[in-house]
DNA sequence: TAAAAAATATGATAAATGTCAGTTTTCATA
DNA sequence: TATGAAAACTGACATTTATCATATTTTTTA
């Protein structure tokens, strides 16, 4: 099994902060898991053991509301850490976590993580900026989200999956969302967003080949997701 | 002027992790100011040379989006402390911060928060889990505003108002605000906003006396924010 | 206190969005 | 490769919400 020591996901997450002692021990006790597209990681409410490292894969973290539908709050990619809030205050996690590729995981005994933050205050003060980021990042969603409209909404998202999960050799974005995943990182209804996906084509903001979605007027979408 | 020592506020935010020592330097080179309802505190943008705890009133803390309204993010009262997230990650404030109230609020200068955070991990940690609890309930927030209706989200304002700021004897919300701050928070036109007021008090939700009002059915108003 | 300005309120209407019902396409797998 | 299920799509329609115009009330200021 590999190292943690030797693992460059970690340059991407609070664990670089880790010194070598710290490390020996994430190595020892991480679990490595694999988690099959559409297969839950955790479930909202779940008290957590530990966090979660991914190593390959998309994980979305969504919420149920009241009446039914689940809201995407944030898509994870490599490197990331899921599973850090709720072990930080040790609570049961708010979100639900489930793989939306293939996906490939450490689980990482919440220990590890809590001992270190007594211990190593560098390591706390990565994970302070990084809660802060995302704090940053969740004040955005929600002035997006209540001051956009759907269509704006929309653009925005594509700008979003361009800028956070790439594109690949003939421009077509990397991660490709269901209809109803993206309808539930935007918020409106499934038809909705297919209705908007066909008007975008319809435009030439948008173009597909099979299921994949490639952006074909960047600026356009900008000026879209922007302006009323 | 009052020491930071003796300050009961300090109670309620991460200044209770601090030590006699940070205390003191803190008390020593905090400055008071007042700020009268209607006025900034600071701007989106702005570079911050430190924090504010809130001693007395209340601030909106505000987003401007693209098409010219301000989102209402946050409403900050005694004892929170603005501005922590900007100078954790050493960036500009995302968020404007206006009075609401007549207000008193203790500047406090980065360095006494950056230094602490460098020398005392327990201020850290409380500081993570501070900042681990307002993404909790920013999360919420994003659920609220793509899933709930704005009359839903009117009722949960409402409720969220009551839970916060507290009832006066009489029973009628403490905190007032303005139909068009309450339409920035709750995300919507300042004219749907007061149409719902009125259907509120039609269907006996609310009750008015003057710019006072009282939640008249509470678990109505409940019921209203949960189901479709 | 009178006048001006701001906040609140209401109606009419348009635009955005959701819902339901049904069709077509795609995909997994027996 | 045939077939059933899931996903994607489309149209018709209902509902929600925003916008604009205007009236009324409240607050501020001269």
């Amino acid at each position: 099994m590999s190292r943690c020591e030797n693992c460059i996901i970690r340059q991407f997450n609070s664990l670089r902060a880790m010194n070598k002692e710290e490390l020996k021990r994430v190595s020892d006790s991480k679990v490595t898991k694999t988690v099959k597209k559409g297969e839950p990681i955790f479930e909202e409410g779940e008290k957590l053991n530990g966090v979660y490292c991914v190593r390959n894969g998309i994980s979305k973290l969504s919420k149920l509301s009241p009446n039914g539908k689940d809201q995407i709050v944030k898509l994870a990619t490599r490197g990331e850490i899921l599973g850090q809030r709720s072990v930080v205050v040790e609570e049961s996690t708010n979100l639900s976590a489930v793989a939306v590729d293939d996906m490939e995981l450490c689980f990482i005994p919440k220990e590890c993580i809590t001992d270190t933050i007594s211990k190593n205050p560098n390591f706390t003060k990565e994970m302070l900026r990084h809660m802060a980021h995302e704090l940053k990042e969740a004040d955005d969603v929600i002035v997006n989200m209540s001051q956009k409209n759907v269509k704006q909404r929309m653009a925005e998202a594509f700008l979003y999956l361009k800028n956070n999960f790439g594109e690949d050799e003939e421009g077509f974005l990397r991660l490709t969302l269901s209809r109803e995943d993206l309808s539930n990182v935007v918020g409106t209804a499934t038809e909705s967003c297919i209705r908007i996906i066909s008007e975008f084509k319809k435009k030439g903001l948008l173009e597909s080949s099979g299921k994949k979605i490639k952006i074909a007027d960047f600026k356009g979408l900008q000026r879209l997701s922007e302006s009323l």
